[in-house]
RNA sequence: GCCGAAGUGGCGGAAUGGUAGACGCGCCGGUCUCAAAAACCGGUGGGAUAAUAUCCCGUGUCAGUUCGAGUCUGACCUUCGGCACCA
């Protein structure tokens, strides 16, 4: 033990016996239990599913003990509320333990689950366990995969090649996690890419619908900030250059720019090395050069070739493209600067006014020829790329127009003359949903040889998978290699047919988990539509912003495509948002097994009880920032809660043995109003933070007024109830038995929060700040309701303001009203 | 590199453009005790000063807007998060 742990306070009531008597009573007495059929308003309050990684981390409660706190308090407002959970259970670290451990990934998954589940419950949660949803079981997938069918149905999925990151030692597909600088993970190999025919979903046919944010009701600006520039759209013109003297079937190279106005600085093209006509120009003799390019170029990652710090490399290919505007020949080159998942793969290389182009064309002595001229400009060379506005210069026809004016005509006469045409591009690419992976839903398609790709019929639903599938590394994908799994019929001519072997992406199950909580016991479909229709949408969704444009990305588009395919009438999935942050370990660093610095929140909810750990993660600071836990901290939270049981064990009676003081009475309930008011908004607003230090005070204020013997009974057993009350949905254990204490009927967790009372909250004296020109120099106190002349004659007459206005002219006065008067002199 | 966020006492943090540092930790002093712990009461940004009188400085840096800036604007510095097969 070490010396701050000697110094620990301990909770002077028995909390573990407390979390264990409430946990069990709740659960017999099934309070949490959502009734689908409860007139009350519904209001489905969702925090993202963990995991099931094998134990729960303090990560995990600190996403989980707060969201508990909100959804309690809008059930205290009067909502029926489903606050639900389940697991996310499918996906690689499962297959990695079974790997390293020799246990199956089902195994090893749902012992985990059994854990978490016994450790949430610890959490003293609302959720009904009846909802659970555990997505690696067949109940669950088999939907993925009947939306699958409805997805390629609808021709929103299709298959097309794509690269994965390949380890030619291991002979297996990686993840990008498994690559470490450039190497695989477990034999150090340097990894290449290979195509692969894989699965995808057109997210991007609903790019410009995912960037309409209109029907949410409160998202971060930040998240959508990070969806507006992850879909990236760029309006622009696709625009050919022509390659027709090359004899072959393509007879142009078809580029994507947003600055068609600087079409005469183009001095060069540049191909993404995956380019399909990269192979087609390529002359015999530069062949070899750019075969090593490419395959050098493959190997990196994306991050790595967009770094604009990088140096930028290319090779020549030996070609020319005519650039129809001014019949200029411009050299082609290779550049892995270039993209093939972005615009068309090829972009034409104006130097002058684009910086990669312009880093490009100095490294290899390629022309750079200024087409925008700056306001005032010098006519000298650049010494960098001009990116701002100017006259057209060098541009045919079009010079000395404006380059806005000189974009729109060019993008007239290119479209005129059939080069080209206005058109948008996305940064959001279609979904990838192959995974060459064990642990995921098989994709239901089969491989006729006759009748081609088929989805398995609905009434065979769902493809199991295997569970004698051998999951190591082999070199082929796991399903792959299980003749019986693989080996099928056509379920259209009946003949021989191949399954697919991949599996599906993991959020996959979690674009529509949301649904299936609404009639987790459904079986004749994903979901029961007139229930789910009236919880659905979300009304508040939690968790972290790591999750900001893929997983919120995807099931924003799973529910547009449900709806346009009439299964669903609703047009997101989520109407608020809120991101918790981070919680970090006692040196403020990330918590890891390395660091040491990972608290484990059995341990601390068995020596503290689960209530002071949910209150102290949400004193830390403010929920969306994160923080450091602190063994020291939770001593305050700890020495609080035994401030508030001493409280409330007092017999009010002894009160009425003394005089009562009416200003400490009125004062009371100022102060309780004041507190009701404060709680109400900031729990509203997930500022849970001043809630519990606005709940601090009250206490505090309580502790005087007991000590001084100066309230009545009344009042006191008024302002310690409501505190329970306010208590409640932050530490719903202490809160219930003191509400027991008291005598007060079960359950405190079905009692309306309490109300304010905005008169009886109101200051009748408030503290006037008096400055002089903008310094504070006094402080009057003044009844609350002072006018505008009586507040700034008061502050003139004070000795202190005027020792500093001095004789001077007072030039100004300003009066806030209720805040301060400003003297202006001098 | 691109995109996003954040910088306030010894520490976590509070503060509709209006008293900077609420609340808590820690620390200091006191009460209680044989003693210690716990508990309770009081103090606690820095500096000048005999002073709880008064004055000056103070919210990453430098400018700006304003009667008034932690808060708004611009530039810069630092730290953190995401970057499509971790989820």
């Amino acid at each position: 033990m070490t010396i701050i742990a000697q110094r620990q306070v301990e909770p002077r009531y028995d909390a573990v016996a407390i979390d264990r008597k409430w946990q069990e009573r709740w659960e017999k007495d099934r309070i949490y239990r959502v009734d689908d059929n409860d007139p009350r308003p519904k209001w489905f309050e969702m925090t993202m599913y963990p995991y099931p990684s094998g134990d729960l981390h303090i990560g995990h409660w600190y996403a989980m003990a707060p969201s508990d706190a909100h959804a309690r308090f809008r059930r205290m407002q009067g909502y029926n509320v489903l606050h639900p959970i389940g697991f996310d259970a499918f996906g690689l670290p499962a297959e990695n333990a079974a790997i390293s451990r020799g246990i199956h990934p089902y195994e090893w998954t749902m012992s985990n689950v059994e854990n978490m589940r016994r450790q949430l419950r610890s959490l003293g949660a609302i959720y009904d366990w009846d909802r659970e949803v555990v997505c690696c079981l067949p109940e669950y997938y088999q939907w993925n995969q009947w939306f699958f069918i409805k997805l390629f149905e609808k021709g929103l999925a299709y298959r097309a090649k794509a690269p994965v990151v390949w380890c030619p030692s291991c002979q297996t597909v990686l993840a990008n996690e498994q690559v470490l600088n450039g190497v695989c993970e477990r034999c150090d190999t340097p990894i290449t890419r290979r195509d692969f025919e894989q699965w995808f979903f057109r997210i991007t046919d609903y790019a410009d619908q995912l960037l309409d944010f209109d029907t949410l009701e409160d998202w971060p600006d930040k998240i959508l900030t990070m969806q507006r520039n992850w879909i990236g759209r760029s309006d622009g013109v696709d625009i050919g250059f022509d390659i027709s003297d090359y004899g072959i079937e393509e007879r142009e190279i078809r580029t994507f720019t947003t600055r068609i106005d600087t079409i005469f600085g183009v001095t060069f093209i540049v191909l993404a090395p995956e380019h399909p006509l990269v192979p087609q120009l390529t002359s015999e003799s530069r062949r070899a050069e750019v075969d090593a390019y490419i395959d050098q170029a493959r190997a990196a990652s994306e991050i790595d070739r967009l770094s604009a710090d990088r140096d930028k490399t290319g090779v020549f290919i030996g070609a020319y493209a005519r650039n129809r505007l001014n019949n200029e020949q411009v050299p082609i080159y290779v550049a892995d600067y270039v993209l093939t998942t972005y615009g068309t793969g090829a972009v034409m290389g104006v130097p002058a006014h684009d910086a990669r182009d312009f880093a490009f064309a100095l490294k290899y002595r390629l022309p750079i020829r200024t087409v925008i001229a700056p306001i005032e400009w010098d006519g000298l060379a650049q010494t960098e790329a001009y990116v701002g506005v100017g006259f057209m210069t060098n541009s045919g026809a079009y010079d000395g127009m404006t380059n806005e004016e000189g974009s729109v005509a060019i993008a007239r006469e290119v479209e005129r003359r059939g080069w080209g045409r206005n058109t948008v591009t996305y940064r959001l690419r279609d979904w990838l949903i192959s995974r060459q992976r064990y642990w995921g839903t098989p994709i239901p398609m089969v491989y006729c040889a006759d009748c081609g790709v088929l989805p398995v019929p609905e009434s065979d639903l769902p493809v199991l998978l295997p569970e004698d599938a051998e999951f190591r590394p082999t070199g082929e994908s796991p399903l792959a290699i299980n003749d019986s799994f693989v080996n099928t019929v056509c379920p259209n001519c009946g003949g021989p047919g191949r399954r697919e072997t991949d599996t599906m992406d993991t959020f996959m199950d979690s674009s529509w988990y949301m649904l299936r909580y609404c009639t987790p016991q459904f079986s004749d479909g994903p979901y029961e539509p007139e229930t789910t229709g009236e919880w659905m949408p979300v009304r508040q969704y939690t968790g972290g912003a790591e999750h900001a444009v893929m997983h919120l990305l995807y099931s924003r588009f799973f529910i547009k495509s449900l709806r346009d395919m009439g299964l669903l009438d609703i047009d997101e999935p989520f109407l608020r948002l809120y991101n918790q942050g981070v919680i970090l370990g006692s040196d403020h660093e990330k918590m890891s097994k390395s660091r040491g610095n990972v608290v484990n929140p059995d341990d601390v909810v068995g020596q503290f009880g689960a209530d002071a750990v949910r209150c102290f993660l949400m004193f830390i600071g403010p929920w969306d920032q994160g923080g450091p836990w602190s063994d020291e901290g939770i001593n305050g939270i700890v020495r609080w809660l035994n401030r508030v049981w001493n409280l409330m064990e007092h017999d009010a009676r002894e009160l009425d043995a003394h005089p009562t003081d009416p200003v400490a009475v009125r004062d009371t309930q100022r102060i309780l109003h004041q507190t009701i008011r404060k709680c109400y908004d900031d729990l509203d607003k997930f500022k849970f933070n001043t809630v519990i230090a606005s709940l601090m005070e009250l206490v505090n204020h309580l502790s005087h007024v007991w000590n001084a013997q100066s309230v009545d009974s009344a009042t006191w057993n008024v302002s310690t109830e409501k505190f329970l009350l306010m208590l409640a949905p932050i530490a719903p254990h202490v809160s219930e038995e003191l509400w027991e204490i008291k005598g007060h009927p079960y359950s405190i967790h079905q009692q309306p929060f309490p109300t304010w009372d905005e008169e009886l909250a109101a200051d009748e004296e408030i503290t006037l700040v008096v400055q002089v020109n903008g310094r504070v120099r006094d402080r009057i106190t003044v009844a609350a309701g002072i006018g505008a002349e009586d507040a700034q004659q008061l502050a003139l007459e004070s000795q202190r303001v005027q020792a500093h206005v001095d004789g001077k002219a007072v030039r100004n006065v300003v009066y806030v009203p209720g805040r301060l008067v400003n003297v202006v002199v001098g």
